[in-house]
RNA sequence: GGCCCGUUCGUCUAGGGGUUAGGACACGUCCCUUUCACGGAUGAAACACGGGUUCGAUUCCCGUACGGGCUACCA
């Protein structure tokens, strides 16, 4: 019988999390939708020293905005696996026990080498010309491990409490072979193996040893990751092998990175032309905090189908998908294998795709609060009128102000492309006809707004209407004049007017 | 440097032994529009290179180049 579907997020709170992890969350959680299994929110604190305060909590916060919650985990509610922060496992013993069968059974040892003499040892190494120094089967015998030490005396010096690691014993030549979900089988010499570190000398579990540990016990069915674990894997598969559970070993997916849209690399937080982080992060050892997804204006559901289509797709031209849709479709076999550049350009199309999905009357009710900091407030049913007619010039819910602004205050400048290319001797008598007939309107509204000007060209001839627009909005393209006009007023409209009218022939 | 992974328009990608190599973003042109956009239409734009295998390779295999990852008592 298949295992249940049980996959883990296990990032470590060293930092904000970045769009690259949460889309392995993505990915991860997507999965677990389409069969119906478990998603896991596993804390990787055991490196004590890169501790950040604030990370996991914002960890968990980016989820949440995302609307891919785990349905266990830290933040998300204990299930019958708990605790799931490492560093409380630790304390239970957990990873010792494991740690301890491995030496038991010939496949770990104890290594009591200071930082100091491993330095030694890789610049010895680089100077022999070894094309890659590692502590490995073959320089482990010049250390000082419990392979090459006399037996009493590695017993002294542990019941001396002296400093020392738990390694991991490679085979000197063996070929390690894994079948990768997304890459197929990829194989690997044990030679290019190191003696990983299982336990550090503070007790706490490296990575290596503590992820596997806890995905036998959470019963983690597959283990989905960022493919700089690739290189890693074969030792983990040794992990497993050594301690007798290969069979019960959860299926490895290892995803495409995502690239820096320019340049090379992985996506960096750096890169500051677009945001990194879901949410605003403040790095508590950084002066500037960085700008996120959310603060920048996108919807979650936007920024979640970017990273979705990032590495993977449907296999047709879709490619606006709700979360529950995309967890209906995924699938690891449409995976990329090669990583793919972010395009920020491509992602504001995207949130623009979701904001046409809002209703006048949501965008209005989003935008009000925006409009008050400005310092202005309307009716609900004007700004409803408002969002309808600039709606199809925006991208973001605060480019209503960007494109609209000049609705509620008058313009400081006149596009000077339009002024130099259209303005002449005559516009000045011609406006002025146009403003007393928009004087004697009837009712403003945008069908006599119409009417007005019409019969103002009855008189004048053909009138420009882009530099009736500039005059009164002072930029060169908007939405529909006459709509715009009507929301204006009539009052503002003629009075712009007149404004222009007399600055423009100064 | 070594090891591992990868390579279709500028970018995200579909496809796959015989196709006019399809779509999306961005870009150009046109239509609609007395302004502006939306929308519609359309254009330019790709199988990294060299060898095989084959009647035929962009597709399969091998090299090369290029890109990426890893190379810690970090994850």
């Amino acid at each position: 019988m298949e295992k249940r579907v049980r996959v883990r997020f296990a990032p470590s709170p060293t930092g904000g999390l970045h769009m690259g992890g949460v889309r392995t969350a993505l990915f991860n959680y997507l999965f677990a939708k389409k069969h119906g299994g478990d998603f896991i929110l596993r804390i990787e604190d055991t490196d004590q020293t890169r501790f950040v305060d604030g990370a996991e909590q914002y960890i968990i916060d980016a989820l949440k905005w995302c609307g891919i919650s785990p349905n266990e985990g830290v933040g998300f509610g204990d299930g019958p696996h708990k605790p799931y922060r490492q560093s409380e496992r630790k304390e239970l013993g957990i990873y010792k026990k494991y740690a301890d069968k491995l030496i038991a059974s010939g496949h770990a040892y104890y290594a009591f080498d200071t930082s100091e003499e491993l330095d030694e040892m890789r610049k010895r190494l680089e100077a022999a010309k070894v094309v890659a120094p590692q502590y490995n089967a073959v320089t482990r015998q010049n250390m000082r491990n419990s392979l090459t030490l006399p037996e009493d005396e590695v017993k002294k010096l542990l019941e001396a409490g002296a400093k020392h690691v738990v390694r991991l014993k490679v085979p000197r030549n063996e070929e390690i072979r894994f079948n990768d979900i997304i890459r197929g089988w990829v194989v690997v010499n044990s030679a290019q193996v190191d003696d990983k570190v299982l336990l550090k000398s503070d007790g706490m579990p490296t990575y290596h040893l503590a992820h596997i540990v806890d995905d036998i016990e959470m019963q983690i069915s597959h283990a989905v990751r960022g493919e700089e674990w690739l290189p890693s894997a074969p030792a983990h598969i040794l992990i497993y092998r050594y301690l007798g559970l290969e069979n019960e070993m959860p299926k490895l997916a290892h995803l495409p990175l995502i690239l820096n849209p320019d340049g090379n690399g992985k996506i960096s937080k750096r890169e500051a032309r677009f945001p990194v982080f879901p949410l605003s992060w403040k790095d508590p050892r950084e002066a500037t905090p960085y700008t996120g997804y959310r603060e920048s204006g996108y919807y979650p559901e936007a920024f979640v189908n970017i990273l979705a289509l990032l590495g993977w797709n449907p296999g047709n031209n879709e490619e606006i998908f709700s979360v529950a849709q995309l967890a209906d479709i995924f699938e690891f076999e449409r995976v990329h294998k090669s990583g793919a550049k972010f395009d920020p350009e491509k992602a504001k199309w995207f949130n623009q795709q979701y904001l046409r999905k809002h209703s006048d009357a949501e965008l209005a009710a989003v935008f009000k609060p925006l409009l008050k900091e400005k310092g202005y407030e309307r009716s609900d049913a004007f700004l409803v009128d408002f969002c309808k007619l600039v709606k199809e010039k925006v991208q973001f819910v605060h480019e209503f102000w960007d494109h609209g602004k000049y609705v509620f205050e008058p313009p400081l400048s006149y596009d000077e492309k339009v002024i130099t290319k259209k303005w002449n001797e005559k516009s000045k008598s011609i406006f002025i006809i146009v403003s007393e007939k928009f004087k004697n309107t009837s009712e403003w509204t945008v069908e006599n707004i119409t009417k007005s000007f019409h019969d103002a060209e009855a008189e004048t001839g053909k009138i420009d209407m882009q530099l009736l627009r500039v005059l009164i909005t002072g930029v060169a393209g908007g939405p529909q004049l006459f709509d715009m006009l009507a929301l204006i007023g009539r009052e503002e409209s003629v009075k712009r007017m007149e404004t222009a009218l007399h600055k423009l022939t100064q």
